[in-house]
DNA sequence: ACGGCTGTGTTCGGTGCCGCACAGTCACAC
DNA sequence: GTGTGACTGTGCGGCACCGAACACAGCCGT
């Protein structure tokens, strides 16, 4: 490990939450395996289907996880920020990945290779009780997801997705194009289009050529659908619950 | 045990999957603990944000997970018949249950307690590993889910849930309603009157006030979506291949 | 035979989103 | 300034699905 990755492994903040969670042996372990890489806009971290090499802590960007179906454009059904890790499903014991890794948001994040991580699962009972825990926020999350694609119109879920965004970008103002936008909502671009611009004559956010920025976020909280607080409420239920760490 | 459970912990046939890719030893010391129980239509096994108790693992019967947001009616994200398991989630080490499970198709099924499960699962890493795996076969089924209900439309959809159906209740006719069928499906009971009479027009299946037919399965795999046969090769992949048969 | 209940078929107006196409608009490079 | 390309706004026809309501048909118990 380089020299400004130990000051990075050893202080606490500015770091991945899951990471954070494990106790100061197992963390420093752990670190000594991973690298810093920087993760570029758009970057295709892995394929399902696909063997996958490394797993993700993300630091500063997020990323997107995409389902992928047979002649169709992907749809999103989950979000991996600093709260989260790619590549959960290694803990599970199966190298290939389920969903597509999309890059959302440009950042640090510390990698594994596939190896590595799982000897480390081996050496640390904590890891694998905070993977576990992951893999259901993670479970609980996608089943969430397909029923507010199906019950929720655009508007609300677009201010979720903006929400969720920020959350895991750490700005109020970030990259987005209504294209790129369309795609991850699983709608089309006009779609996007419309609730936007709704949203900003609400005052609510403001963009500009796929510059866009969050003026209001108790507003929009208000206009997304519930499966934001839904979302966040199981996270901190599962992760944050004394016993993880106390355990650990 | 009762003697009647003996001898069919002791058989290979008629069993659940799961349990029959366990080594004998592990196989026989789960069954111990087990129980035997009757699951009815209409039956909640277990709701969303409580406790569960017990799992199970279905015979003959099958059970629809179905995800609850609030203000809507639920959505079926999985099937669990034979070939799976309710409660995988307390592999994770997690007790409240994320989902609704319904039971779908009446039948028999083995019953386990929470706490007796946990232990099997630290006496048998055997059981983790098919845990492990399985949990990864939800959560792929939950996600293709979410995009085939964005993106196929009713026919193919309900074509795709009455082949899960019937590949889990091992019968060519079962009991639903146009109602029912809605509900699962996720669209209006109108919608699912239009697209079973064209499903009976083409002579692929027949239904009279509850009790419906497959007539034609081959047919109906065809008129389904590629989700159908999507999911049977996720899981064969995972579940069946060779490693964790071996490796129990 | 009778009503009551459940399940199915049909209709109607409405709407949210689709696909497509095109026009405007801003940023940036030359 | 003047393209050039990326981004955004708008309009149009169409369709799947929605919500509600109603008619009808088989099955039940009395």
């Amino acid at each position: 490990m380089s020299p400004e990755n130990l000051i990075l492994a050893k202080s606490q903040s500015a770091q991945n939450h899951l990471i954070e969670l494990l106790p100061r042996k197992d963390r420093l372990s752990l670190l000594a395996s991973c690298e810093t890489v920087h993760m570029q806009m758009s970057e295709v971290l892995c394929e399902p289907g696909a063997a996958t090499h490394h797993a993700y802590f993300p630091v500063e960007g997020f990323i997107s996880l995409v389902t992928v179906i047979a002649d169709n454009p992907g749809l999103e059904v989950g979000v991996v920020g600093r709260e989260g890790m790619l590549g959960a499903h290694l803990s599970l014991g199966v190298v290939t990945a389920p969903l597509r890794g999309l890059v959302q948001g440009s950042g640090v994040a510390w990698r594994i290779g596939r190896v590595a991580f799982m000897r480390e699962l081996e050496r640390s009972v904590a890891l694998q009780r905070i993977m576990s825990r992951y893999v259901y926020v993670l479970m609980a999350q996608q089943a969430a997801s397909a029923a507010c694609l199906r019950f929720h119109m655009i508007g609300p879920r677009l201010a979720r997705w903006l929400l969720m965004s920020q959350d895991r970008s750490h700005s109020d103002s970030f990259h987005l194009t209504h294209e790129f936008l369309a795609y991850m909502v699983g709608v089309r671009r006009v779609g996007i289009t419309n609730a936007a611009s709704a949203l900003q004559r609400s005052g609510l956010i403001e963009y500009r050529r796929g510059n866009l920025t969050v003026l209001d976020r108790h507003g929009l909280e208000a206009a997304a659908c519930g499966c934001y607080a839904a979302d966040i409420k199981s996270y901190d239920a599962l992760m944050l619950k004394p016993g993880l760490r106390s355990a650990a």
